[in-house]
DNA sequence: GTGGTCTAGACCACG
DNA sequence: GTGGTCTAGACCACC
C-alpha cells in the first residue's frame, strides 16, 4: 500500500486521518475490492504511532462496512453493495465552510472554481476510482 | 443579523459552527466590515446555548482577525488588510476527503462537479461577496 | 443509576456487559429516555475498572444510538425512533446454543419452556419496559 | 453427519460456531452416543476453514466431555453420565441481552413469547432429541 | 467539570 | 502471526 501522510499538527484526530487516507485510495480506486491491509503493527511502525491509533483506524472502517477484519487472519478492503452512508449535512457544512475560508484569504468566485476544479482533477487522475452504486 | 442555524447532532463542535456561520456571512458580504455582533448573552439566548459557546466562537473570529472584541460586551467585525492565516493543509484534506465519500457513495465525476458547481453557486448567489486582498 | 453487574471471570468483555446491562435497563425502562447517564469517571471508579473501558461501552451505545454523548456535557439515553438494528441471525444462533446446552444438562422440554418463561416473568417484572416501534 | 452452517460474518468464533452446531446435533439426537465425527481434515476442507479451527472445536467438545479424542485422527461423541457442567451465568446474561435486544427492537411481551415458543418448537422437533441426566 | 485522543505495554483470543 | 481487550496515565477539546 501507498504511504499514507498523517499530519500531527492537524487538529483531525491522527486515526481519523488514516481512516481518512484509506478511505481515499480506495475512492480512488488504489485499494481494490478484497486488497489487503498493513497489519496493525506494520502500519502503526510505519506511520510512527501506537498500535491502538491504527486499530481504532481500521474499527472505523470497518464499522463503516469498508474494510473486513477477521480475527487472527488481517484485514482486507471490502466494497459492499449497500451504499455507503453519510450525514451529507455535514459535507454540506464543510463544503460551504472551505469556500467561506478561500474567499477571505482573497479568492475570486474564478479562483475558487479553479482550485475546485483542480481537486477533482488531481483525484480523478489516480488508476481508475471506484464506481459503485451509480 | 441573520439567524444561525446550529446542528446540535453534528459532530463539529457547536463554537466552531457558530463561527464558520458568522465567517460565511461575512464571506457572502451579508455581514459587512464595521457591523455590530449582536452581544454574547443576546446570541447565546438566541441560539440556545452556554455563553462561554458564544464567547468561544468570538474568541475563535478575533483570533483569526475578523472580529474586534471590545470590553463590555460588544463585538464588531473588522476586515483588515492583513491576509487571513488559515493551514492550507486541513482544507486540502477535507477537501479530499469529502470528495471520496461522495465517490463511494455511488457519485460519478460529473455528479461531483455538478454537486460543487451547485455548491458554488448558492455560495456566490448573496448580495455580493466580500473581495479583498485579491 | 442501579448497579451494574460485570463478572469479570466471564469470557464476554466488560465494555460489552456494561453496554449489555445498559441496554438492558433501558429496555425494561429503568432508564427512561432523556436520563443522565454517570459520567465516565464515576462509572469507571464505581464499576472498578479503567476509564476507557467505560467510554468504549458508552461508544457502543452511542454507535448502536441507544446514548447521545455530549462532549462536555455527559451522557443521556436517547431513545431514537429509528429502529434499532441487529442482525437477526446471531440471535437465531444464540438461542439455538443456549437452548443445546439445557438439553444436554439434562433438561427436558418442559423444564425449558419453564426455565424461559421465567425468564420472561423476570425481565418484564420491572416497572414498565419501553414500548416502541410495536 | 449432516452439514454444517458457518457464518463467517458472525462475531461468533468459527470454532466456535462449529462445536456449537455438533452440540446441537447431539442434543437433537441426530448424533447418537459412539457415532464418529468426521476427521479434523475432512471437516476442515468441507468446512473451508484452517486445520486449527476444527482441532479446537474437537478440543473444546472434548474438554466439555461431549467427544471422545483418539490417537491418530479419530473423535467420536461420547455421552458420559457425568453432569455436563457450563457457566450458568453467561447463559442467563446471553438470554437477558436477547431480551432487551428484542424489546429494543420493538417486539412486544406476546411476540417476544411467540419468538420463544417458535424456537423451542424448532429445536425439539428433531428426530428425538437426547435425554439424559434428568 | 465533561468526553476524546493517544501512548506504552501486557495479556488474551483467533486461525 | 493476526486483531481484541484492558490498564495507567497524560493531555486536549468542549461547555
Amino acid at each position: 500500500m501507498r504511504t499514507l501522510h498523517v499530519d500531527f499538527e492537524s487538529e483531525i484526530p491522527v486515526y481519523r486521518q488514516i481512516a481518512d487516507e484509506i478511505r481515499g485510495l480506495v475512492a480512488r480506486g488504489e485499494l481494490a475490492d478484497g486488497s489487503e491491509l498493513p497489519s496493525v503493527r506494520q502500519l502503526a511502525s510505519r506511520v510512527g504511532v501506537n498500535l491502538n491509533t491504527i486499530a481504532k483506524a481500521y474499527r472505523l472502517l470497518a464499522d463503516e462496512g469498508l474494510v473486513e477484519l477477521r480475527h487472527g487472519s488481517g484485514a482486507r478492503v471490502r466494497i459492499g453493495a449497500d451504499p455507503y452512508r453519510e450525514p451529507a449535512d455535514d459535507i454540506e457544512r464543510r463544503l460551504h465552510d472551505v469556500l467561506s475560508r478561500l474567499v477571505l484569504t482573497g479568492s475570486s468566485r474564478r479562483q475558487v472554481e479553479r482550485l475546485l476544479e483542480r481537486a477533482v482533477d488531481r483525484f480523478f487522475s489516480g488508476p481508475a476510482p471506484v464506481r459503485r452504486g451509480s
